[in-house]
RNA sequence: GGCCCCAUGGUCAAGAGGCCUAAGACGCCGCCCUCUCACGGCGGAAACAGGGGUCCGAAUCCCCUUGGGGCUACCA
């Protein structure tokens, strides 16, 4: 059997987009699956599209979901030879020929013909100029563009694993553009010299370029190639069915790594946008589970909308069971931004990140929400919340509950969980009262918030010193609020 | 406009003519667990775009309409 090449194609024109890294993630489950290649191609034969830093972006991104390649990135504008010969062979052959016509000439003809109210195109009008003619003008210096010459009539066939055959008449196609007159390769043409020239067997990509296959395969007929087998993913559309763009919200991979997703979790929510595990197998995989169970004829032919919530439900998922030493590794750095630690804390402190991180990970969904739930293990409280303020603070007894709690965990000699739990319990009987009136106090004292872990772990955690030290702190707040009445 | 693709709950989707009074997941609602918040468990509301065929039988096949998307560039 003839080996798997694939390749992805994107060109640099942005960063990688959620249908750009869904395009590259089935290449490269397609391609991990069997064993193949997957070749990376940079697309930029527009000079005048191109972003600066947008490559790196790209493979930056791919890097940091886990999508490796094989072979490149390959830069288009760095084979023109190839292009160039390519061309030439269809000229020598008659597939091809020179059109002198100038951009303006071709939009005037356009507007004519939308003005006549017929089928807008090229009229062909260079088709049989005379080879002196060609020659002559040619020594002029015009730079003419070159075009394939197409059937005016009969139809193409191509054949796609995800959407089966299609057809399509050749008259509504014009004389296809293949090398543009400042010298660069048309995208199609472009695409097809090096689907061939990196032996390319299965080309899976975006459905924008269905319309175009059947000009390509005739491109590969014209040039004696071997037709590649093709797979059209459907589009990815934004919540209100329109194309994807800026406008609406996060929409490219380093925005969610941003918001703190885990590459695992995009993963996993990519490949759920237009493909489904077989019955019985949970839809949370690994990437390895993945490459086993995918299969491209199963991939959905429908356009699908992306879905924010999905992607952080499972990213919350991701967080909860992840390793911790590098969940804690990929934490620190939103700890960092978010002000909650310092670099050097972070390198002094791995000790207590750890137990602190694998206490709020099972209730956070993001990095940026787990820096949050973590602030008041590193920095001291300055407010509390005001709704547990009202609840907790202003009820009649607080203030003195709070003294008893903390004379009792005054007395807890090893202050673990399970000590400071007895401590608290032999209070509340003590005192005849239910648990939470006084645990939510305390919570709100030590943490400044209405809700956190369990209290006990809090506690633990904090040490017996900071919890004093907090209680203290509440208490004077509490008589500070009543003086002020 | 022409050509092409697509059409199952709000979203992703299972479904390959009878197993469908249509699965699962996210989200939503309710209950349980519980020191709060999450997690977890249980339950609920919620869909075959419309119309014609074919067939004993259609979400599934065909046609039309409607809707969405793509291509129609010297963009990719």
């Amino acid at each position: 059997m003839e080996q798997v090449r694939v390749r992805f194609a994107p060109s640099p024109t942005g960063y990688l987009h959620i249908g750009g890294a869904r395009t590259a993630l089935y290449n490269w489950l397609f391609v991990r699956q069997n064993n193949g290649r997957l070749v990376l191609r940079i697309e930029d034969t527009d000079s005048e599209r191109l972003k600066e830093d947008s490559v790196e972006q790209i493979l930056g991104s791919l890097k940091w979901l886990g999508i490796d390649w094989d072979e490149g990135p390959t830069f288009q504008s760095q084979r023109q030879d190839l292009y160039a010969a390519a061309a030439e062979t269809l000229i020598q052959s008659g597939k091809a020929y020179y059109c002198f016509c100038t951009e303006e000439e071709l939009e005037m003809e356009r507007e004519k013909q939308r003005q006549e109210g017929i089928t807008v195109g090229y009229s062909g009008k260079c088709r049989n100029l005379p080879a002196d003619e060609v020659r002559k003008r040619l020594q002029q210096g015009l730079k003419p563009v070159m075009r394939l010459m197409l059937p005016d009539s009969g139809q193409i066939i191509v054949k796609d694993i995800i959407r089966g055959t299609v057809s399509f008449k050749f008259d509504q196609f014009d004389d296809l553009i293949i090398m543009k007159s400042n010298g660069l390769p048309a995208y199609n043409f472009a695409c097809v010299v090096d689907d061939h020239a990196m032996q390319i067997s299965h080309v899976i990509r975006a459905e924008e370029h269905l319309s175009n296959t059947p000009k390509q395969q005739f491109i590969y007929e014209a040039l004696g190639y071997e037709v590649p087998k093709f797979a059209h993913l459907s589009m990815i559309l934004a919540p209100d069915r329109s194309k994807l763009s800026k406008r609406h919200g996060a929409t490219s991979i380093s925005e969610f790594q941003d918001l703190g997703c885990l590459p695992e979790a995009i993963i996993n929510y990519l490949t759920l946008l237009g493909w489904s595990p077989p019955e019985e197998q949970s839809e949370i995989m690994s990437p390895e589970q993945t490459i086993c169970s995918f299969s491209l004829e199963k991939v959905s032919k429908t356009a699908a909308v992306y879905d924010i919530q999905k992607l952080i439900w499972l990213n919350g998922q991701y967080i909860t069971k992840y390793d911790l030493e590098k969940l804690t590794s990929c934490a620190i750095p939103f700890l960092i931004r978010e002000g909650i630690i310092s670099s050097l804390e972070a390198e002094q402190n791995h000790y207590y990140i750890l137990p602190v991180i694998n206490l709020v990970r099972e209730r956070v969904r993001t990095l940026q929400e787990l820096g949050e739930a973590c602030r008041y293990f590193f920095r001291d409280i300055t407010d509390y919340e005001e709704k547990g303020k009202e609840k907790y603070f202003r009820q009649k007894d607080a203030e003195t509950l709070l003294s008893k709690g903390k004379e009792c965990l005054a007395k807890v000699e090893n202050f673990s969980v399970e000590n400071t739990e007895l401590a608290y319990r032999d209070l509340m009987e003590e005192l005849k009262i239910k648990g939470g009136l006084i645990i939510h106090p305390t919570r709100l004292a030590l943490t400044g918030r209405t809700s956190s872990p369990g209290l006990f772990d809090v506690m633990a955690l904090l040490g017996k010193e900071k919890c004093l030290e907090r209680l203290e702190k509440a208490i004077k707040f509490i008589k500070a609020e009543q003086d002020m009445l």
